[in-house]
DNA sequence: CATAACTAACTATCTGGTTAGTTAATAGGC
DNA sequence: GCCTATTAACTAACCAGATAGTTAGTTATG
């Protein structure tokens, strides 16, 4: 029995753009990635979220995993970007390190599957992650290490851990943004919070929490038990 | 064609005790689901990681989202009933808020498998949460919030929303807790960070930057900017 | 010997990926 | 301007393998 194609049925009128449709794929995909993560999106989903055929969807990329390092790559690529453009910038250790959280915090709001993605990401093991996705990484945690070093050179900073910094502007940051969808239910459930908080306030609560914790004891100050070692 | 089992085999000795093999299959369950996440984790996975037959699973727990709702019950009945038992005890708030960090610190080494849990299932919506975790939960927070409030006061804590406060303490805590893998695999690509951080050091770390937020430009010091609003 | 504990084998459904074929747009000859 | 060949963009239908859950039947144990 040959496979015939059905009836044109000739709906509106199809706008047939290789680029539309694969922006339009690529958009539903990070949305359905940052939802229910690698495994608990489908592929048809996607389609049809993006209102395509499934087909479509191996026609602009090679499968499933390519897709989803294609979303990864994006967030990545372009918060590497920022960060090398921060390195050139002057100003005090303090100021660079605002810099540098503004920046984590304003790609976690541009995509707003970004900060998701990356919890299960870093949950995953970064299974899905490729060698450039690394790399990028890698330069974000270094302009980090590099804002750091210089501090702690100048004398206004404790020595720390790049990683374990990272983490304390990341943890947060993310973890905040990621549930704004779960606050909002548990909101009707109970009231944990009184409005809800504008990212403005979360951001620099981020850097009183890091600057606080690299200073600590050293200005003059309390909260001094911690912060050695 | 009737179904009729296989010959017995005899092998070693089974040992036939239900809280023996119930226990085996919540342990393989708890690894499993921390590392893939729901969607992720295989039910023929878990009962050959707890070497038992697959249909003892279900003869255990009705199915696959029961087990996943006992792991995570498991979880947040253990660190509310710690929670309970702190707001009990005396102290000052910084004194207080250091035990709480401690607690949460506690249980997410303790339980190998609740950071990576916790940061899918937040990335998740707490999707797979029942009333019963919400109310865990609830009386996690709830225990913050108390001792914020009697610090705030007692003048010695910036007004702060609880909800924030505890992202910025779990958030930094259960990132790094949940990318020890991740890190390994991380280090032998690039020399990222040295040896790796001791958990005392990451809690000390937490603290400080907690307290520091909390009490930034009170005691004096610098690092004020933020804080405000 | 009753039954709780256990198992091999099965099934229905789902899901990532493919394929054979259709259609709109564009280039180029006239 | 019009016709036509080419092909990029698109689609419906299909498939193989995986997977959650079931079942009929077996066996150790008190």
């Amino acid at each position: 029995m040959p496979r015939v194609a059905a009836v044109p049925v000739r709906t509106k009128k199809k706008t047939r753009d290789a680029d539309v449709s694969r922006a339009r794929v690529f958009e539903a995909a990070a949305e359905e990635f940052a939802a229910r993560g690698f495994d608990g999106a489908k592929v048809d989903r996607i389609a049809e979220r993006a209102g395509v055929n499934k087909a479509m969807l191996y026609y602009h990329y090679t499968d499933k995993a390519a897709l989803y390092r294609a979303v990864v790559g994006d967030m990545f690529a372009s918060t590497a970007a920022e960060m090398a453009a921060l390195r050139e910038t002057g100003g005090s250790p303090e100021v660079k390190l605002a810099a540098f959280i503004d920046v984590i915090a304003r790609e976690g709001q541009l995509r707003p599957h970004f900060p998701a993605m990356w919890l299960r990401e870093l949950a995953d093991g970064g299974q899905h992650l490729g060698e450039r996705n690394f790399g990028d990484i890698f330069g974000i945690v270094s302009t980090l290490a590099a804002i750091l070093k210089e501090g702690e050179a100048a004398g206004r900073f404790h020595a720390s851990t790049p990683f374990m910094v990272q983490m304390g502007i990341v943890g947060p940051l993310f973890m905040f943004l990621a549930t704004a969808p779960m606050r909002k239910r548990l909101m009707t459930k109970m009231p944990i919070a009184p409005p809800d908080v504008p990212p403005a306030t979360l951001v620099a609560y981020v850097k009183s929490m890091t600057i606080g914790a690299l200073t600590a004891g050293r200005t003059s100050s309390s909260a001094s038990k911690a912060g050695k070692r």
